[in-house]
DNA sequence: CTTGCTCTGTACCAATCATTCCAGTACATT
DNA sequence: AATGTACTGGAATGATTGGTACAGAGCAAG
């Protein structure tokens, strides 16, 4: 079995979603990606912070090819933002799924990766403002939307896990959802 | 200078939270609370563990009686709920400090503490819900805003931390806000 | 002063941490 | 078959982890 770097990188997303960058030790990691400390420093020469620091990436770039750049640049905004739901449904699995770059926010992880953790939310919300705007609300609105729905996602992640309930994820998203319908 | 066990449950709680369950480790912990590992084990026989647990009781007891019980048994329901947004802005000083209970249920430690976190939320949930029942909604209704709210705050603190932006946080206080008044 | 109790600082423990190192495997290029 | 390079597993590194042991400090009651 060949181990692309895109599965390296999908495996060492989970090990940090689940422990977290303090929790996901070495022995974690090598043990649910499957490869050595070997692999692991010869892909990886700045170790876990650089693995951390690559995930960070893969992820951004599946958010800004798959959402993003759709939110700003498709010819009718409420398909883009039909897709965004879609997406997020599908990638949280129903709140089940943390967001990485939410859960490093909330620890002093943040610092290490400022920047990456910033500019993801970033660009998500002024995406999410561009197609709101294209769909007709004045810009000062969008914008205002576009934070209340990205902060309601991040908050149904954590209250889904907290109480273990996929229901409140859908039902909270459901809800914001309305907020983004013409 | 004498210390109290709430002084200590309170410097263990800024501990917690800004290195998370794993980060905080005992050499944090004596640095920040000031007290050594003697007297740490003495108060708190069980570990690390029986400190998070402490802390987060005494989390949920704060809450509760500053404002889950107002919520649940004032008589009139926009007073209590007016008093609500004033404490978790002040509680939460604008997303510079994160609810430690919404950083526990982003990662394993999640399930160290499963009852108290999950605990915590349903509170909360059930006690806004209440009050905006007796404001006037119907109870599906109430329950669906209540879900609404708390969950949009998790999510302030969580992008006002991404994105080191107070303002941020106020404005999305502020929308869901709107939807607890009558 | 003595007794008894709560509290504290320090030395210590085994386990685990991230990281380094290196001999060796696998495999593609000559 | 020989060489070079990419990769791998595991042993060894020193630092740090959570937790224990214990002698003593501080102080109130007798």
């Amino acid at each position: 079995m060949v181990m692309e770097r895109a599965d390296v990188l999908s495996l060492l997303g989970e090990a940090f979603r689940e422990h977290g960058y303090e929790g996901a030790s070495l022995s974690v990691i090598t043990k649910q990606t499957g490869l050595g400390r070997g692999s692991l420093y010869h892909f990886f020469p700045g170790g876990k912070a650089e693995m951390a620091a690559a995930v960070l990436e893969d992820i951004e770039a599946w958010f800004e090819r798959e959402i993003f750049a759709p939110l700003r640049s498709e010819a009718d905004a409420q398909t883009a933002i039909d897709a965004m739901w879609e997406a997020v449904s599908a990638y949280f699995q129903s709140g089940q799924r943390v967001c990485l770059v939410g859960a490093f926010a909330l620890s002093d992880t943040r610092d290490r990766f400022a920047s990456a953790v910033n500019a993801y939310f970033e660009r998500w919300i002024e995406a999410l403002a561009d197609a709101l705007g294209r769909q007709g609300h004045d810009g000062e609105r969008a914008d205002a939307i576009a934070e209340q729905v990205v902060a309601g996602i991040q908050g149904a992640i954590t209250l889904a896990r907290a109480r273990r309930d996929a229901g409140l994820f859908e039902r909270v998203i459901s809800g914001l959802r309305a907020m983004t319908e013409k």
